[in-house]
DNA sequence: AATGAATGAGTATTCATTCAT
DNA sequence: CATGAATGAATACTCATTCAT
């Protein structure tokens, strides 16, 4: 365990600012001055610590996707034994995401707005992870099928996609309204009637 | 009704050849040159038929949405009268959004990859496009509530936006494997379970 | 036999202006916009002519070592059978060396001052450039030992490179002196009796 | 006479290295953390010992063009009272030049390749001290005209600067051969020959 | 005295846009 | 109408120099 020292910490500042700045005005609308102005430092200082504009967006968003996947796969996709302790698992998830992005907007709009922007190979990147994340809550589908509370007849891959995109779609959504917290409770109700027993009344 | 003249001829094949290079390499890697070779006329051309390089992509992703929200978009959310038709409403939709999408990936990757890929004030424009699809969809929902056959409790805007997250999802997902007529009938068919009759057994 | 077209042309004014503002200022001190100034054009007119300006500096620098190769090597090594036509030989290419030097100064610069200074790899061809001149000479040298009117015992390699040391010297001192034709005579008569009789009374 | 003190052997260390590190990469490609390297201290040192870069060259250079100048005018123009005597000079006169040379390639290539390349200014002093050497060795020229050994018809400053081209030309060649020492006596044995005989046999 | 983190002036290069032909 | 040569505003990046510690 090393004690992070003064020169970590001015990298994480300067990652901090770039952060900002790329999320609120887009990587390609971002210029080296504007991520200067907002840390208060010289251009310089940012080729002290990042060898380009290109490789302070990357490491930007990758840590942005890595705070994400970590909200989205925190828990192993084996544990829940019935369908009420999946449910509360899903639950937990959901709140975990939401609760990320509403209090880390920066974060949020990095992942949905920026890490597919930089350009083509990163744009790969994203769906490749996006694809990962999938792949990951087929997972805990087939457990579910595997100890009989899920229906044994849905394709659990494009389930898993299918739920990301409802995820996803639901964090995009926070990033819009004016009160988040309520739009939070409102999306996991509905969401989880929908996912567990279907709009068929 | 005019008929469409040589100078809107030549218009369409311009958007057309900057929407393939633009979805090809993505609008800030896409430069007039790249256009121009595509077309094989020279840089002057576009200024002719257009006022610059955003006003083209513009109108390329511009005519992409509308393609996509037709084909979403193509059937009064009013119509069905039992869950029976509107399974097959909802069968009619996936089936028109999925084999646009394979048939023509350039519209597709306009939509989902460049939409909100220019700036900001694109970006805002799409999501509230993603949002008017989500009310469209609600208001099917809405119907199914009114007439009975779909359960009252959950949200209506909020299922909107899901089922819009899972589309989008799944039509993301065709552009991306090698089978995709396959890939949309495992899709259809896992998906109009989980959204009419859940994932629990 | 292909004509120059306009754009032959107009690589020839820019290769020229280069010339004259890398011959006045030298490479590391001369930058785009002397250029620029010196055509009367702006900078972006020379990106679409030379890839950037290393590369319009070694073209400059290139042509300007051929001219001088030429001048000295414009007649074949073995033609001389004797020593007076050897002396008129040597006569003649010390003429036009020294004449070149002083109709063009620029090209004079460039090969003297400038050919070594853009970079290492640059000099280190300069260097070659200068062996194989000197290698050129030896082969005269090697010639007159071969039909009796040279001295045999002298090492012909290094006569051939400390013949190009006196001529270079000379060609220098024509760039730096008032007036040249008068140095020229006076260097011509003085340096062909030490080549040939040497200083020993 | 005053004992070098601790501060004077540090600007040596310094000037040495600069001089090592310029000698190898060129002037403009060295920058200051080239050299902080190479002497093992920071950037800022050299701002206690030397003005700027420039003055580092400068320094570097002009002591390398006084040990050059050293081994070439090491002794008085007047001495030489007939042929073999003055032979005698010149022999040890190129052996000095050419074995420190050989012994410090670092001060040879600062004077060959490093003394002109700094600025035009540095350029013209450069020149100007190669003209002193000329009136040097035209000095050692005149003093055997006046004597009768050296043929009066030659213009002495005219060979002087003659004879450096011939002298520089060597000593940029024991710079690039593998065995210098060799290279050294084929160039004493020829060019004496050259210079005190002449080619013609 | 020594250091090296911080700085920002300076510069090469790109590319959307114009307009003379 | 069509062209593509010319343009220069815009911008990322470097590196000599300073100065607080």
């Amino acid at each position: 365990m090393t004690a992070p020292d003064a020169a970590d910490l001015k990298r994480d500042q300067i990652l901090a600012a770039a952060s900002r700045v790329i999320a609120e005005r887009g990587y390609h609308a971002t210029n080296i001055a504007d991520i200067a102005r907002e840390l208060g430092a010289g251009h310089g200082t940012f080729y002290r610590y990042f060898k380009n504009k290109h490789d302070i967006a990357v490491q930007a968003v990758d840590r942005a996707m890595r705070r994400i996947a970590e909200a989205l796969a925190d828990e192993p996709p084996e544990v829940a034994t019935s369908l009420d302790e999946y449910r509360a698992q899903v639950t937990r998830i959901a709140h975990r995401l939401f609760d990320l992005v509403i209090a880390e907007p920066v974060v949020a709009r990095l992942f949905f707005f920026e890490a597919a922007a930089i350009n083509r190979e990163r744009a790969e990147r994203f769906h490749a992870a996006l694809d990962d994340l999938g792949s990951f809550t087929a997972a805990y589908i087939r457990n579910g099928q595997r100890r009989g509370f899920l229906r044994a007849e849905v394709d659990p891959e494009v389930i898993g996609l299918a739920l990301n995109g409802v995820i996803l779609a639901g964090a995009a959504r926070m990033l819009r309204v004016s009160d988040p917290a309520a739009e939070r409770d409102r999306w996991v109700d509905s969401v989880l009637t929908l996912m567990f027993h279907g709009l068929a009344s």
